[in-house]
DNA sequence: TTATTCCTTACTAATTCGGTCAGGATTAGA
DNA sequence: TCTAATCCTGACCGAATTAGTAAGGAATAA
């Protein structure tokens, strides 16, 4: 259950575009350098969170990237879930069809369901003053 | 991010001590058959509880295992920290010396201490009505 | 028309994950 | 004392995932 690589880059990413929230677009080099990514890794990172309906880009010269909506109604669990799926091991839900009344997933679900939660209350505002304050 | 099939079996064998707190010890045995755990496997796992103080174990016939104290004072994060270390990327800590002021991490800091002091705060009786309920 | 930018797919080396296997150490009870 | 039951440990393995590279295509401003 550790936050994967990707994760942290997209997070990071998107922060960092909550920074600049309304003035401009930032294009993936630029993202790239300032938070050290390797651009051909970010590039497959903002796709997906432009798939998501997270992001908005720009193609052409002078094009990039943008947050969708206000960095405060986009929270850290969608930008997570986004990139990292669910939150169960793979395997239950491909075997298993019960979709209810499955009492071995009953005790993990608990757990999940705090930690969506958790994450679904912290906002890209809070993150951009977190990257601040430090 | 995903919870592994190694934490979910931890934490059900956990949870199944919890309900049998103070009538008598679980073998291996009767723990993989009941959770439905290769007991090979939870050999392992119930290895490593132990090495981190969660359980004790009786050697030899009629032996098994126990948890060390009630199931309210044994957090699921303590259960889920020990099973699959920190959340924190693989890399970072290793190459990063940085043990303050690392801006670039400070943004999955103040996720990871969400997360971590949500699960600090479900303790194993909980966890084991969640298992009646359903 | 060209430089810049996003977009997509395919590939790869290294690591992690889920699990098996083999055998050793300890203890209760016959 | 012997034996069965039980915990304990380390080595090993195939499959999946991860972090990244590579190569080229599509759109657009100037």
């Amino acid at each position: 259950m550790k936050v994967s690589q990707r994760t942290e880059y997209g997070l990071r990413a998107m922060v960092a575009l909550a920074g600049k929230y309304d003035s401009g677009l930032m294009s993936i080099k630029e993202l790239a350098e300032q938070e050290g990514i390797p651009v051909a890794f970010l590039e497959q990172i903002m796709a997906e969170l432009r798939r998501a309906g997270l992001i908005v880009s720009t193609r052409g010269a002078y094009g990039g990237y943008a947050l969708e909506k206000a960095p405060n109604k986009i929270s850290a669990g969608q930008v997570i879930s986004t990139l990292e799926g669910s939150l169960s091991p793979a395997r239950c839900g491909a075997k298993c069809d019960k979709m209810s009344g499955c009492s071995t997933r009953s005790v993990l679900k608990r757990i999940e369901d705090s930690i969506t939660d958790t994450l679904d209350n912290i906002y890209l505002n809070e993150l951009v003053k977190a990257g601040i304050d430090e």
